[in-house]
DNA sequence: TATGAATGAGCCTTCATTCAT
DNA sequence: AATGAATGAAGGCTCATTCAT
């Protein structure tokens, strides 16, 4: 009658919004190493350390589980732009504070990234989702852009700043994967790289002029 | 007469290339229009007119029918580039070329496009067999951007210039989606349009200098 | 004024038997809604606006709860029939106010006769406490049969008796089921027309014979 | 390399007629034993000989294959039927054989008989099936008995008919019950037997009245 | 060569049931 | 007494893949 030869059940009792974060956190660093069809939910439960009916209990179905995750990344992740937009003084300082909060995203949030980057697309399921957030993002930079303009008295049409600012976009995630991939890359440096591109564009550079971080308004 | 006694075998006797070509055309179509997973053998089976074995026989397992799809448009579209570079004069020409006939691609063979841009990423297996691609095409740009700094005894460093030709590459291909998206688009002008951002940089455009195709060489 | 210092905790401390009764006609009426198997413990609960875990300690199983609920309407149903019956004078007379008794109870307790005629069938898990209730029904009609064949000295074998019973048992819940079915439907009409039937004969209501409840010994 | 060391796989190929049947056979012995929630689709794959996906391939869900299997057995009755009627001279004569050829269905396929009966009710989606059928069977009855009513220049209302006709089906139905569970019943008696209470009547049978098959017109 | 027939394996999802509080 | 939290166990369905013809 030993009681304690076999260990007590394992049976954690967690209040409900924990649990909650702790499968997301789970569900988003699987889906980042498998990717999504590969990824299977008792994967996610065992990741979490739970079982599978608590996935479902919590957050729903697959589908609902990988919306949830892409969510809470994105959100993430447009609040960490918007932060650092906010805090900037003159245009090309916004948009050099902007790509580096996302570098600096994208090195902290890795999986975050994957989930959002690779795995959302080509899932046809959630291309709603993900094109709102591609679109938040790009208004973020298409004002930027738009005030930059208006500040230097500039003539570049409304249409032409979209387009740019979606190249910008593109531009910037294919750096993103890029640095992922090299394992270097200092966000502060990839960013003001990026910005010189953008900024005194491949004509200027090759011509000798650059743009550093220092040119800002008031450093 | 005789001959007309046994009717004509109900299936097509086909030479080995004829059919491959016919399964891997069937294939690219349907990955792209459900995506990867979602795509069943017996689908593209079915698109290609002929039965299941039939496609276990000629190109082998789905992942291979997969990485033949990407092999096949990958081929066409870097030789689309490659041609279309070889026939340029001056960097900014080359590169302009280059980027006309990736819009041209995307907009002729909008299937292979998906399925190299949406599905292979995302499907973990894929990976290795995209990265080639991505580098092969990162290169030849970077080589123009190498050559084009020696040309104007630039100081750019190596590594920049590889960054530079990733972010080049993301940028195109986020234009190419957004051109997509939208239904509009004329590869030459959407070629401009970058080569503009790109060559000049924001801050020029802004203050108003431009760059347009008649500004190259031999024109 | 100490008392109220804790407030009245949110749960109900009821005497058991009150409980139970509660969740019976919870289960009941989920049951009859939607069939055994679609219908979750969970569903119980809530119908009875308690906790899954109430359930399990009042009643038990999903099965045990089922056969709590045959059990409380077949209870119902036969006193209802018994009692009908003890108060008639001659057979004709009490088999009339036992069907008439029958119908007043499909239609008072849909949900109750729903249970017990859709639902226990089918289920094979409860095939033994159903044929107790069938055989305790026609055991009731067959009685009266034979007392009706006693009094007129009647020759008519036990088996047949017996088989009469069944039968006419079929017909009183097929004549039940279209009755619901129509949404029409008077007890005492519904009773009438069976007695007629089985007394006076097809063959007799065709000659113009009927039988009617003023033919009955003491009205 | 003696190959003959592991029996050869059991592949049967067999043409899809056959297989469709030989599924739907030992679909309705299953559902007839187990209940139509307790069997598996395993189940039913196994007592098939067969492997799961081929149920699939051939029949369907598992609801479809249930309702092939109540068409199946719905047709064969009702085939068994109407062919007994139309032999028939004379009202009598007719119902008697009809009942009798129900009868022996329920004895010759006692299992189709269970799924039509015990399982088909209680699950609510089968529901429009089986009134299918039930009304079927019901309209057969009721041709019957109108046609005896104007044989015999009777007065019997047309809604009188039809209750009388699914009270006449219920009570065949029950009887079918416990003459299966009795393990006894000559069809040719048992119909007689419902014949007798029908034509005659009750009260009629204990004056000593009777009705046998010798009695119909061309006997 | 070409195919209809067949299957092993696996994944999502749902529940009845029980612990720990 | 009462419940929110947790899980073992299963079942339906699909699909990539192969055999026998």
């Amino acid at each position: 009658m030993l009681s304690s030869v076999r260990p007590a059940p394992a049976f954690q009792r967690l209040p409900r919004s924990v649990r909650e974060r702790q499968i997301v956190d789970a569900a988003v660093a699987v889906f980042a190493r498998r990717g999504y069809h590969a990824t299977t939910v008792d994967d996610v439960a065992d990741a979490a350390g739970i079982s599978k009916p608590m996935v479902y209990a919590y957050v729903g179905t697959k589908e609902e589980l990988f919306i949830a995750c892409m969510r809470r990344e994105s959100e993430r992740l447009v609040q960490a732009i918007t932060d650092a937009v906010a805090q900037g003084r003159g245009s090309d300082d916004r948009l050099w504070r902007g790509l580096r909060a996302f570098f600096q995203f994208v090195a902290d949030y890795r999986d975050g990234w994957r989930v959002l980057y690779r795995q959302a697309r080509g899932q046809e399921t959630f291309a709603e989702e993900l094109a709102r957030l591609r679109t938040t993002v790009a208004s973020i930079v298409a004002d930027m852009l738009a005030q930059a303009n208006a500040d230097a008295k500039g003539t570049v049409a409304r249409t032409d700043i979209q387009t740019l600012a979606f190249a910008l976009v593109g531009a910037a995630e294919a750096t993103a994967e890029w640095v992922i991939e090299q394992e270097q890359g200092d966000p502060d440096e990839t960013a003001t790289r990026l910005v010189n591109v953008l900024w005194v564009g491949a004509g200027g550079l090759m011509r000798g002029q650059t743009w550093d971080p220092s040119m800002r308004p008031d450093t």
